[in-house]
DNA sequence: TCTGGGGTCCTAGGACCC
DNA sequence: TCTGGGGTCCTAGGACCC
């Protein structure tokens, strides 16, 4: 027996080239002219392509010269994270005028369930025009939104038109609009799962819905019925408000380095500043873990390997993750150039504030804090260990729309 | 100078305890 | 010397999302 849950109405809000849309906002010259967001040094990729960089083929993920080479007149832009934020902070908050049901997704998408809101407002189609008029006039850009009966159908619909789009898929509808749709459209199929359904000759969400149940949990174990659901349209997830979501469960930073490194020293001084970013995030976050993890990617870019460490206490002070990071690295032999190093942080648990009791641990966290808060202020690395003072890099550049803007991810300590 | 960086969730298998 | 089963914690790796 199941329970019917109450009719929804769910809406998908997908910000439109979200950085390469600020970034033309913000210098008016880049307007109407096709630009690509990228991360700080070279060897990094196209995060955002604007619509007029699209139209020549320019998509994200690619080299920049890939990029230059579909397009040789696109401006290359390095990306800003404190514009994206702010601007996403600000988004966040318009939509909270309309329900306080905002699930953020990522930097530039949310789900709102606009049920109870329907009253107010009278539709949800009305209160996405007001939204997009909202951001068009504040920010001068564009989204594409999304309204179907929940979360899975709301972000398919916003897919369907971009830029600027808005496409509503009513209950009745639904299985009218999968049954030609691409399995690969259902956000939580990727392109594995893709190939793996049509082997079983599945491509269209219609044959994903109608397959027996039985042949894929026998092939994808308790996943194959979520997937039947999935080609039906079904989705029960609930819109989650970040604040009743805001445990994180794991804190980490990788880089791919400017150059590939060999020597023991030169891998031990970027292991140092990405435990040291590590380290600033979880104090920041109040958490503290006991389960550290180093990832190693080789010169030859397909080799890779990652090796993790469960300690007995939970720590987040920079130089015991440092610390670490370098036992794991002594465990394993280094036969190759390195491309990119990772360190994580997990199995986290909320830390107290609390001041240790024993005078030479008490002054070791009053520094950290001391050092934090300059940092906080200043930028990051402004005050730092001694032996990172001579690296060229610090700290990451490279942007990402998966980054929460801050305060999106509150975290109370007590 | 070919291919970034932030996450989450799931699975399979091993160690260890009762 | 041989048999078992449940539970927990851990590691490694893969798939997926933006």
């Amino acid at each position: 027996m199941s329970i019917q849950p109450e009719q929804r109405v769910v809406m998908h809000i997908d910000m439109n080239a979200f950085f390469a849309s600020v970034e033309q906002q913000a210098n008016p010259e880049l307007r109407g002219k096709p630009i690509a967001v990228v991360g700080g040094h070279g060897r990094t990729v196209i995060t955002t392509a604007s619509y007029e960089a699209r139209k020549f083929g320019v998509k994200t993920g690619m080299a920049i010269w890939e990029g230059k080479r579909q397009c040789k007149d696109l401006i290359i832009v390095v990306g800003d994270n404190k514009k994206y934020t702010y601007t996403s902070s600000r988004i966040v908050e318009f939509m909270r005028e309309y329900t306080p049901l905002v699930e953020v997704f990522s930097i530039d998408e949310a789900w709102l369930d606009v049920t109870h809101s329907l009253g107010i407002f009278g539709s949800a189609e009305r209160i996405a025009y007001l939204i997009k008029a909202q951001i068009k006039a504040s920010f001068g850009i564009t989204c594409s939104i999304g309204i179907a009966p929940n979360k899975l159908l709301a972000k398919l619909a916003s897919d369907m038109k971009k830029p600027d789009g808005l496409t509503v898929i009513k209950p009745e509808e639904v299985s009218r609009v999968l049954e030609h749709m691409s399995v690969k459209e259902l956000c939580g199929i990727g392109s594995k799962m893709d190939r793996h359904l049509a082997l079983m000759g599945i491509r269209t969400c219609g044959e994903l819905g109608r397959c027996d149940e039985a042949r894929l949990t026998r092939k994808f174990g308790i996943l194959g019925k979520v997937y039947k659901q999935m080609g039906q349209g079904i989705d029960n997830g609930p819109v989650t408000p970040v604040e009743e979501d805001d445990e994180v469960k794991s804190v980490g930073h990788s880089m791919t380095l400017r150059r590939d490194v060999s020597t023991r020293e030169d891998i031990l001084k970027y292991l140092l500043q990405l435990s040291e970013m590590v380290g600033r995030r979880a104090r920041r976050y109040g958490v503290a873990g006991k389960t550290i993890s180093l990832y190693v990617r080789f010169a030859d870019y397909f080799s890779s390997f990652g090796k993790q460490d469960t300690l007995s206490s939970y720590i987040n002070q920079s130089d015991e993750i440092f610390k670490a990071a370098v036992n794991i690295l002594d465990t394993v032999e280094i036969t190759q150039p390195i491309r990119l190093l990772g360190v994580k942080l997990s199995n986290l648990q909320y830390h107290s504030q609390q001041l240790p009791l024993f005078p030479d641990e008490r002054r070791k966290t009053l520094m950290v804090q001391a050092m934090d808060s300059v940092n906080d202020k200043l930028g990051d690395f402004t005050v730092t260990f001694g032996s990172l003072l001579a690296t060229e890099e610090k700290g990451s550049h490279v942007i990402s729309p998966a980054w929460r803007p801050d305060g999106i991810r509150n975290v109370n300590v007590q």
